[in-house]
DNA sequence: GCCAACGTTGGC
DNA sequence: GCCAACGTTGGC
């Protein structure tokens, strides 16, 4: 079982939003980045778990906990033309864009800020992804070690 | 295949 | 709103 960290500005979709929907679930769609893609379709599983990071907004951080709760599938707002997240190039007999399925499993009481995770960025969370400089990666892999270390700053 | 220009991300 | 960093595009 492997760990990952997805971002989403609140603005557009918060974890509060992920709460209202049914079943606490939705399809993490939208992500228009071959890198963050591939893991969306190849690498992602159910069962994995991942941190829902909130970007570009007043505190910046881990926000709680999803499950992904099937394989990746190709993300459907790629074909309607009256979504902002269209993409003519992605036909549905050539998926360019993929989605997983998330679940909500725990909101934090408190966020883990991005400025709580910086103060390790030197020891435990030296490789954390989301901490690089000029990062803009929204689907990156976490570690077991550095899973279990951030939740511990909880 | 190179690389400049452009658009986007995201913290501040 | 600013700007550094990055990914993508397109001319050559």
């Amino acid at each position: 079982m492997k760990h990952w960290l997805l971002k989403s500005e609140p603005g557009t979709f918060s974890i509060d939003d992920l709460a209202a929907r049914p079943r606490k679930t939705s399809a993490w769609d939208g992500v228009r980045n071959y890198q963050a893609r591939n893991m969306l379709r190849d690498s992602m599983k159910k069962g994995d778990t991942a941190f829902f990071y909130h970007s570009s907004c007043a505190v910046p951080g881990i926000a709680g906990i999803v499950s992904i709760v099937g394989n990746g599938y190709p993300d459907a707002t790629a074909f309607d033309p009256k979504h902002a997240h269209y993409d003519p190039q992605s036909k549905p007999s050539e998926p360019r864009w993929y989605v997983v399925d998330v679940k909500l499993e725990r909101k934090f009481t408190t966020v883990i800020t991005l400025d709580e995770l910086r103060k390790h960025a030197d020891s435990e969370l030296k490789d954390l992804i989301v901490l690089k400089r000029g990062n803009r990666l929204s689907v990156t892999p976490v570690t077991k070690k550095e899973w279990d270390f951030i939740l511990s700053l909880e």
